[in-house]
DNA sequence: AACATTACTGACCAAACGGTCAAGTTTTTT
DNA sequence: AAAAAACTTGACCGTTTGGTCAGTAATGTT
């Protein structure tokens, strides 16, 4: 049995070989998806045997789950950000410039998700129907108040965060098409992207 | 050896067969992706036994580029047909449309290209670097003469493609979050998604 | 009906895979 | 310094996987 089932992580090395065996595994998983992965990558990565990756996790699977706790919580941090009190265009800018960071920063991340919810995010279903749904739930509240106060345009508030959603991580997953229509241009996609994707949205909310 | 490699296909029974064995494949692949997919589960779905698609297929390799040359001709159709000559506005409109009723109505090809890019394109790179980039830098050159012809606002014509293809097929690609965080309305996403987007668009572009 | 070609399959193989375990090494605790 | 706990690994196991092959069945041709 592995050491994450027994007792609460104390030791030092457990705590540095978690860390060391989850970074490899969001290189693999992040390229390759679960059922593409294999422990053997992951040790190989992280330096160390395949059993030594057993000690600390039970199996594949607990690897791939553990990492996309971490992420969800991270992922959805800039959203529970948006505040009612704000001004609107200003917020939802905001909110776009830190998902197109996220897309530049963690890229793995982003990939890692999107393999997820391709294979029809088995590991992840209940909390999109549970905690994320009621987050975008509870935004997409504030967003048809602001147009009823005549703050922003009227606008579907889901499909206005998909969009948002679809347009900042495309250039995470979809990385390698960008950069290959883009090549001869020797500038950074995401730098003007962020622009782009601001005037975008902005101009689609005036009032 | 397989059938394909050996002379051109001929037989009705060829024909049925690698139609039915491509049919099969895309369930399979767009669902778990290449390295995720096993011909057995190819096999099972196809009704056929594993021997009898590695006769018509020389390998699984094999199969998966079938599938993304098939796809790659029809995916690209719709951006072919923007012509110059017509309303600018209209145009990308009708392109929006078919990219996402291709969506809809071709979620498999959807995923099954988003998880090749996804895995960094190791079959279809040297098309994202040719005609790929070379049909989009041909469109983006439409674009920019538009806008300079004060037809529609200054806008990135890169940026742009990105934007359309991003949000079009978050719908078939993510469709699982997109009806987890929806899924209280009965209402189908992409009735919804259509004219948001056009709208979307279509005041981005107004000059 | 006889023959030739095409289509199909059970049995098999080697490699890769997820995972186990006994035995050894290192670190921590006393 | 000794005992206890934590850590590490080579060797191994059963299963899955991509792929082969010899032989059989079905189909087409004359």
């Amino acid at each position: 049995m592995a050491r994450s089932e027994t007792t609460k992580k104390t030791t030092r090395i457990q705590r540095q070989k978690t860390d060391v065996i989850l970074e490899a595994a969001l290189d693999v998983f992040s390229d390759f998806g679960f059922r593409g992965s294999t422990i053997d990558m992951i040790a190989n990565r992280a330096n160390l045997s395949k059993p030594n990756i057993l000690y600390y996790f039970d199996n594949k699977e607990a690897i791939h789950i553990s990492l996309l706790e971490k992420l969800l919580k991270t992922w959805l941090a800039p959203l529970h950000e948006i505040n009612e009190t704000n001004p609107p265009v200003e917020e939802i800018c905001k909110y776009i410039e830190q998902k197109l960071n996220m897309a530049r920063d963690f890229p793995r991340e982003s990939k890692l998700f999107a393999n997820e919810i391709l294979q029809g995010a088995p590991h992840v279903l209940p909390e999109l129907q549970g905690s994320l749904k009621d987050l975008v739930s509870e935004k997409a509240k504030i967003i048809k108040k602001w147009a009823a106060q005549g703050k922003i345009a009227e606008v579907d508030p889901h499909h206005l965060f998909f969009s948002i959603w679809a347009t900042t991580q495309h250039y995470a997953d979809f990385d390698i098409q960008v950069r290959s229509v883009l090549n001869d241009e020797a500038i950074d996609p995401f730098d003007t992207a962020a622009p782009f994707l601001k005037k975008m949205f902005s101009t689609m909310l005036k009032p």
